[in-house]
RNA sequence: GGUUCCAUAGCUCAACCGGAUAGAGCAACGGUUUUCUAAACCGUAGGUUCCAGGUUCGAGUCCUGGUGGGAUCACCA
């Protein structure tokens, strides 16, 4: 039995026996580290049972643990806290079992069918800093689903269709004079984002003129005293700027010339249109090389992908069922709604009024789809948390449609990353090129490894190697270590930094570990476990560190959150550090404690190993 | 304005779902290398956990009300 049962089963008895108490669940907390002990029990709850003071309270339980439980050695109490220590030979029997056992994971997902939706790019612009978040943290939940017994579909939504494309599209048409990939030597996603780039410039540009124009004029005077105008004006706001991007949409849709000629690509794209058809495979062509790339360097990969072209028009048979089951409701134009004022929301559009699909159709039939392909207990969609009201609509809809599937739909909703400029726009060019950003913490590492100059003899082939586990570490533990619910800021300093909380500095650890067990094998001393007469205090630390880490693994699967996995990988490699610094491994005098200190080491280089491959991080033989 | 998320050391983040004296890293200062890799280790300094109430034996954590910030409230995706 698991000695934290052991310990509920065994107070409930003392708790029983000697204050007549039946009721209550029994926790216990890990001892505060200023203490001494093991686990400690908070008696305050029970003090108006036992009528004795929490001191007296804590020590009558405290005895009777001690007299009933075989592995406490002893107590202490301060207040109403009874800190139990457990016994050294209790730890060491912990430490064979981890030992003898290899990681071994409480399989909480019983195999339980899981798609989790993560990247979901658009095929206009590359991938940036954003995107990384979303790649490695997908990927990484995944991995940590997978490692917790779930089977786990991997699936990416791609965005490949729709008016951006078209912009992109047009101003290649326009401008590109036919280049290529190949002619510019510029990756595919990043020759695309150029003429998407280049269609907003010249389309700006168009608009400012008719600003300044007579009909521009006029327009602005009308918004003037209009009401949209006079929120601006209560907030003394710059009239002109707000009519700017006020009537910029209005623009584009209705006086625009290159935005008729995007607007006519849609519809010919709509229509099957050869021609159209074709330039949007060949674009659409380079983008996934490009994309291909980089999710290869990224080291995440997919089960199943979707594409939008094929998905765009589902869910509208969807919409008739809800039509029919009066879940939907038509408005005087034709339009198809849903009202969810009763659950605090709005009316949200369902079907535009000429029958073409919204956004969330699709996601209705995507939905669908999946539960059609893989009838999966859960679908999970790692996406920004600017979505939150988008996906709360999409579960209360499928509810409201009856899906059997619709409990199960989670929104693993993570925090934007700002820059300490701000906000990333893309308007404004702030935006972190995500293969601008690989490449610079390469180099990072590169330099850092040159300038410690410990890779005597090691082949280039290797040192590339070397430098991409370690840059690419460096990388995704940054995103990783900080809970994936939150905002983070991403200050590029920080982020190259090898020392502290840093994948490098875990990746030392284990390649610190990695060497003591390489010159025992070359030496032939034993690194299998031997029991110790004596337990250090930072050997301990290890095997309580290690322990917990099960635990850790579990809680990053049920919290959705992988950055409680890179905590437990940190505090162990921080532990063994400490225990490296004060006791010597190999050179350990008695055989016995040699043996053990390198088993436990073995075990440690393990463990961190194991966390690392779900976050999706490599570790390195030697750096 | 409605809804919603957030606020912890100079900076970036933790704090095991209500427990003890709130912890790390970075930055600053000082120390450690004839011993298994110093990308390491040890120490010093740094806090009214945004503010005001409330619940509780006990609050950074729960509730109410403020203040400040983000997101969202598109027939865009």
């Amino acid at each position: 039995m698991d000695i934290l049962t052991t310990l509920g089963v065994k107070t409930k008895e003392a708790l029983a026996s000697l204050y007549d108490i039946a009721e209550g669940e029994i926790t216990f907390e890990n001892t505060n580290p200023n203490f001494a002990g093991d686990y400690t029990f908070v008696v305050f709850p029970y003090l108006r049972h036992s009528r004795k003071k929490p001191e007296d309270t804590a020590a009558e339980i405290g005895d009777y643990l001690k007299e009933n439980v075989a592995e406490i050695d002893g107590y202490n109490v301060v207040k109403g806290f009874l800190n139990l220590e457990l016994s050294n030979d209790y730890w060491l029997n912990v430490a064979q079992h981890r030992i003898d056992e290899g990681v071994t994971v409480p399989n909480i997902g019983g195999g339980k069918k899981v798609v989790v939706e993560y990247s979901s790019p658009n095929t206009n612009k590359p991938l940036h800093l954003g995107h990384i978040r979303n790649n490695v943290l997908g990927f990484s939940f995944c991995e940590i689903l997978t490692a917790n017994g779930y089977d786990v579909i991997k699936n990416n939504l791609v965005n490949d269709r729709g008016i951006h494309i078209c912009k992109s599209m047009i101003a290649w048409q326009k401008w590109g004079n036919g280049e290529t990939p190949e002619s510019s030597s510029i990756k595919g996603d990043h020759l695309v984002g150029k003429y998407y780039v280049e269609f907003e410039k010249k389309f700006q540009a168009e608009y400012a003129t008719w600003l300044s124009s007579e009909e521009g004029l006029a327009q602005l005077e009308t918004f003037k005293t209009s009401n949209a105008a006079k929120k601006y004006i209560k907030e003394e706001a710059d009239l002109n700027k707000a009519f700017k991007s006020e009537y910029k949409n209005t623009y584009f849709n209705n006086h625009s010339d290159i935005g008729a000629e995007v607007k006519t690509m849609l519809k010919q794209w709509e229509d099957n249109d050869d021609e159209v058809i074709a330039l949007w495979k060949k674009m659409n062509g380079w983008v996934y090389d490009g994309f291909d790339a980089t999710y290869n360097r990224l080291g995440v990969s997919f089960d199943k992908i979707y594409y939008e072209s094929n998905t765009y028009l589902l869910g509208k048979e969807m919409v008739q069922q809800g039509l029919e089951s009066g879940a939907f409701f038509t408005k005087e134009d034709g339009s198809v709604w849903i009202d969810l004022t009763d659950e605090g929301l709005d009316e949200k559009i369902v079907q535009r009024a000429d029958g073409t699909s919204v956004y969330i159709t699709q996601d209705i039939g995507t939905a669908d789809l999946k539960y059609q392909d893989f009838q999966m207990d859960k679908f999970i969609y790692v996406v920004g948390n600017e979505q939150d009201y988008h996906f709360k609509v999409l579960q209360l809809i499928l509810k409201k449609l009856n899906k059997p599937y619709a409990d199960g739909l989670y929104h693993l909703s993570y925090g934007m990353v700002d820059l300490p400029e701000g906000k990333m726009k893309s308007r404004e060019g702030t935006v972190v090129d995500a293969d601008e950003l690989m490449d610079e913490v390469l180099s990072t590492a590169q330099k850092q490894t040159e300038e410690l100059g410990k890779t005597e003899g090691m082949s280039a082939e290797q040192l590339t190697e070397l430098y991409e586990t370690l840059g690419m570490g460096a990388l995704k533990y940054y995103l990783l270590k900080v809970d994936a619910k939150k905002r983070m800021m991403y200050d590029p300093k920080e982020s190259i930094d090898f020392q502290g909380n840093t994948a490098p500095f875990i990746q030392y650890t284990y390649t610190r570990i990695n060497s003591i067990i390489r010159a025992a094998n070359e030496t032939g001393k034993s690194t299998v476990f031997v029991e110790p007469n004596n337990l250090e205090a930072e050997e301990k630390d290890l095997i309580v560190l290690m322990n917990a880490y099960p635990a850790a693994v579990n809680a990053a699967a049920n919290n959705y959150n992988p950055s409680e996995i890179a905590n437990a990988v940190y505090e162990l490699a921080k532990a063994f550090n400490k225990f490296y610094h004060e006791h010597i491994i190999l050179g350990a005098e008695d055989e016995a404690v040699r043996g053990f200190r390198l088993a436990l080491s073995q075990a440690v280089g393990e463990t961190i190993k194991h966390g690392f491959s779900l976050l999706g991080i490599g570790v390195p033989a030697r750096m």
